[in-house]
DNA sequence: CCAAAAGTGTTGCTAATACACCCATGT
DNA sequence: ACATGGGTGTATTAGCAACACTTTTGG
């Protein structure tokens, strides 16, 4: 079986391959039918879910090593990603431990002082993603990735439930920082999808009308003619980010807190 | 002689002790002199200057192992620190062997393929200091150490200079919601000294009659009776922080940019 | 008594809030 | 025709920026 393969693989050569002690665990965003996602995943044999996350090759550079690890399980590159924070608790071997029970259980053997045994200290990314372009697909070592709305999220193994809730504070702070809208919309979107999309990462309502003058109050939207059709209401109109401005403006910051 | 001693030391039992190809640089901000300043140190037999930094127990929190490096160097526990990125490019690795090249010229032998010549991933931390209560000093490994003005930095070894910019760009990030005067000033200080770290950080000039009025807006700060006296002009009121309402605030934020 | 630097006050503008009305679409 | 949700407009208010005058201190 080549999921086996993999990781026999994993666990004899890891130790060689990459840095020990240190991994990446990333929290990817996406944002679909008004909900603020994350994409999740489940070892085989474990019943708990987890943060996509992977380790870093002797020699490659750490930012790059989670763009390949985001690469490997999304299928995208250029992805927006920004690390947030390292969870580096000695606390996290004792999670680590139960990680070695669900791979024993797959029959694999697993040498009591394993390397992948050991303690992590972990660098926390979240990517930013459109759901649209990414089709989830669980790889050899799980049985299924899918992803779950940010607001009702399952059990989750080791401290990645903290992971996770660190990573939406950070995207926060960073919403009038750092090009957030753009890169979890499609290429066209509605003043109305914008608004829910703040609206779920701020966790709170905005006004409509207020929010809509605010933001092309900032000059980075360009307004296309076209308007989206077919849901027995008045069509919105559709934007997209003007780029230029939009990195410009972010570069002092977007006015004032929401 | 000691240093030649813990030097060999940790040469020859660090492999066993601290966690491998990770690191911890500090850099640790200090407010005198109308100047914003870091503490920086030079190796012995090395013409630059450096971040005081350090390695992690295999057993011990990242965060703590910041704490106790902070405490070896400044002598000061209970430092208000803050991790803000980790630098982890393989590039790392060519300025380490810089590195050995200095410990090479005190004599001590270095093997090649010591651990200390390897690749480090290192965790940036910044920490704020009340000047006044730091005597800098420099430890066995140092010969120097000294407080430099932020914005007239000597030569630094490896990416220091980079980690430090990215020091002060999270601590202008972070003014509004992280209790970063209180945390660099002395018990009591007068506005125009808060108002002149403000202007440090953010380097910008700021309206006198503004910024008071601002700061004291929010309400996190006690009016002292006393005075400073002794400076061939009025004397300004002395005030300290009400740490109560301060953290209130923060929790908040701050309102507005700067 | 004068220079330097601090305390205090006023005004106007900008921007966020809180509202109401009209328009397009599918059923 | 009507319910739903989107587009546009206006009054009010709060906060920030710009600016002037007075007060205290040491030399």
């Amino acid at each position: 079986m080549r999921a086996d393969r993999e990781l026999k693989n994993l666990i004899q050569k890891g130790q060689r391959d990459f840095l020990s002690n240190l991994s990446i665990d990333c929290v990817i965003f996406g944002f679909h039918a008004g909900q603020l996602k994350a994409l999740l995943l489940r070892y085989k044999h474990s019943r708990e879910w987890a943060l996509p996350g992977g380790f870093i090759y002797k020699k490659e550079d750490v930012n790059q090593a989670a763009n390949r690890i985001l690469r490997e399980r999304t299928g995208l590159s250029e992805i927006f990603l920004q690390q947030f924070r390292v969870f580096g608790s000695p606390r996290r071997i004792d999670h680590a431990r139960e990680m070695g029970k669900f791979i024993r259980r797959s029959g694999i053997p697993l040498a009591k002082n394993s390397w992948l045994l050991g303690r992590f200290i972990t660098v926390g990314f979240y990517a930013l993603v459109d759901f649209s372009a990414v089709s989830p697909a669980p790889d050899h070592f799980s049985d299924a990735c899918e992803w779950y709305d940010m607001h009702s999220l399952p059990a989750l193994m080791m401290d990645h439930t903290e992971i996770l809730t660190k990573a939406l504070a950070a995207l926060r702070l960073q919403l009038n920082s750092q090009p957030i809208g753009y890169n979890l919309l499609p290429e066209k979107f509605t003043m109305p999808e914008l608004q829910k999309l703040y609206e779920c990462i701020l966790y709170k309502r905005l006004d409509r009308r207020n929010f809509q003058r605010r933001i092309l109050g900032y000059g980075i939207l360009r307004r296309h003619k076209e308007t989206k059709k077919g849901m027995g209401h008045k069509a919105p109109y559709l934007y997209s980010f003007d780029l230029r401005k939009y990195h410009l403006a972010l570069q002092e910051g977007l006015t004032g807190g929401w």
